[in-house]
DNA sequence: CTGTTAGCGCTTTCAA
DNA sequence: TTGAAAGCGCTAACAG
């Protein structure tokens, strides 16, 4: 059904129709016309054309978000789903490894979230430059704002627990060093070691992938350094999963051996054995921020970088400990 | 730029640029034309307008997936991803939990893979009747076509294996029994304990989200239960991490006191403690087939219910033992 | 081999 | 308070 069927239903004209459906605040139709054509748009279970009309107004009201990892990035997708949904946007997650995700988007959603950074995938910069972008969970290019949460302070904070703990060899599983989030972690990492004064060995410190692999490959690095550190801070959930799993199959007890600290509080990590010890940031938080950021750009107003307000925050499980 | 800038630049008609940029098979222009339309495409960056395309063609050349949980999805996305890629198609994903899915999504899809039930969702059948639909890892109403894998026969297998271990009394910790899935594994461990002699016990089996908590609150049950069962077949992953870790509070080891086998082997398995005994199914096979289904429904070829023909294998790791 | 033309369904001035 | 008309950018007959 179209426009016009909804107009010959009510016996009024297709502008009409558009006009009252569309909420036109400062229009005035009788009452009784208003109704009619309400009526007539149920009757026949009208439904927009999303094309016709994104042609005519030049806005899809949709949004997508480029996610590195739908797993890693379920919470912020929630929180930015929830919020372009209160806006009247739909959000559409599209996942990275794509040939050419640019060209699967354009013209499809007014604007986008990039979870992806620049140094990670090349192809990013283009997207950000082709139409409205903001960058989440990582920093874009100079000019192209984003929402971030406090990489650095969560990083120190980690460090900070393992030091109060008694922990002196304090080692760093990190993700990829392309991703800025991941530099962020390490400055926290180093800066925390540096103002407490703890040795720095670089024997202790391994960048690998945001998932179980990288942190087993990382911990399998790190426990065979010799002296080996008694604390570990893993930037991510999944990959201090691995770096337990590769910390067991060395005969290494966890927290009894070393300690592990994981980053980003996901659902796993209360269930893990031991529990996981985590920094909890505000992941679904940031993707509010980051769906209302956007949705100011599209509006005209420019906005920069943000750091989400809610401060990163330690919560203490089981798998850290003072050191042997 | 449109395509009349690009028609300009290449000093032809619109119509040509269309013909040839859309790589028409059956169409005569001379080489030379066609060079320098695409050189002038080319140099000016056209993007076509997926709108105005999408208005007289009245086709989006996107399909959505309807998941009720990206995290357990993320393996069929992939797959379903990968395939509609290659067929020229862009992917959506779109999270449950949605007020009005059906809006955001109606002209903006072709059609949709719908990954959650009509019992779990009613709201989910109005989707499958607006717009062309095939069920993936669910089956639909009659006449809505699915791809699922062999759910019944994972539930054997994963019964068998404990049986074969010696063990006697069974239990399962199932998904929402609104979910076919849930309700096809379940029948899977009954057949098998029936075909086995096994006892049965209404005592043993409990019905919970496809999550931690859901296969927490399973085993908190399961193992309260006198006699309690000695094997337990989880119909998840995460819900087998749920599981195990209830356990582990109760001081029940594993496999040492009772024997865990997961369902879907998704990534955390091989890396929990200990490694997780599962039935690993064909998930990104059942993502591919699903997408090849719906393009196969939208060029008006009906197709039915599709079994994946990879079937469910037993992977064993660590979890599971004979019985105490 | 290439150009002309009509129209997809909607919104939005402008006129009545 | 309502209707008429134009046009968003593209494609697909059809004509030349």
């Amino acid at each position: 059904v179209r426009l016009r069927d909804v107009a010959a239903e009510a016996g009024v004209d297709a502008s009409v129709v558009s006009r009252v459906l569309s909420g036109d605040a400062r229009l005035s139709v009788r009452a009784e016309t208003r109704e009619r054509v309400l009526d007539a748009a149920t009757r026949l279970d009208y439904r927009p054309n999303a094309a016709a009309r994104t042609l005519k107004t030049t806005r899809t009201m949709a949004i997508g978000l480029l996610a590195p990892d739908v797993i890693n990035y379920a919470p912020i997708a929630k929180g930015a789903d929830e919020r372009a949904r209160e806006a009247g946007y739909t959000l559409f997650v599209a996942q990275d490894g794509a040939s050419d995700l640019l060209a699967g988007m354009h013209g499809r959603i007014d604007g986008v979230l990039i979870g992806i950074g620049i140094e990670e995938r090349p192809r990013v910069r283009d997207i950000s430059r082709a139409l409205p972008a903001v960058f989440v969970n990582r920093r874009g290019p100079a000019g192209v704002p984003s929402v971030t949460v406090d990489d650095e302070l969560g990083g120190t904070l980690a460090v900070r627990h393992l030091v109060d703990l008694g922990h002196r060899r304090i080692g760093h599983i990190g993700g990829p060093l392309e991703a800025d989030t991941a530099k962020r972690r390490l400055r926290g990492y180093l800066v925390a070691l540096a103002a407490t004064g703890r040795e720095m060995n670089s024997d202790w410190i391994f960048h690998a992938s945001f998932d179980e692999t990288g942190g087993h490959a990382g911990a399998a690095r790190l426990l065979a350094a010799d002296p080996r550190p008694t604390g570990i801070f893993v930037s991510n959930v999944r990959a201090a999963i691995g770096a337990m799993a590769a910390a067991r199959s060395l005969g290494v007890r966890v927290p009894d051996d070393v300690s592990i600290i994981g980053f980003d509080d996901t659902t796993f990590a209360a269930y893990l054995d031991p529990p996981l010890t985590t920094i909890r940031t505000a992941l679904a938080e940031m993707g509010r921020q980051a769906v209302d950021h956007l949705l100011a750009l599209l509006r005209g107003t420019e906005l920069g970088d943000v750091v989400v307000g809610a401060v990163p925050e330690l919560v203490v499980r089981a798998s850290t400990a003072p050191p042997p």
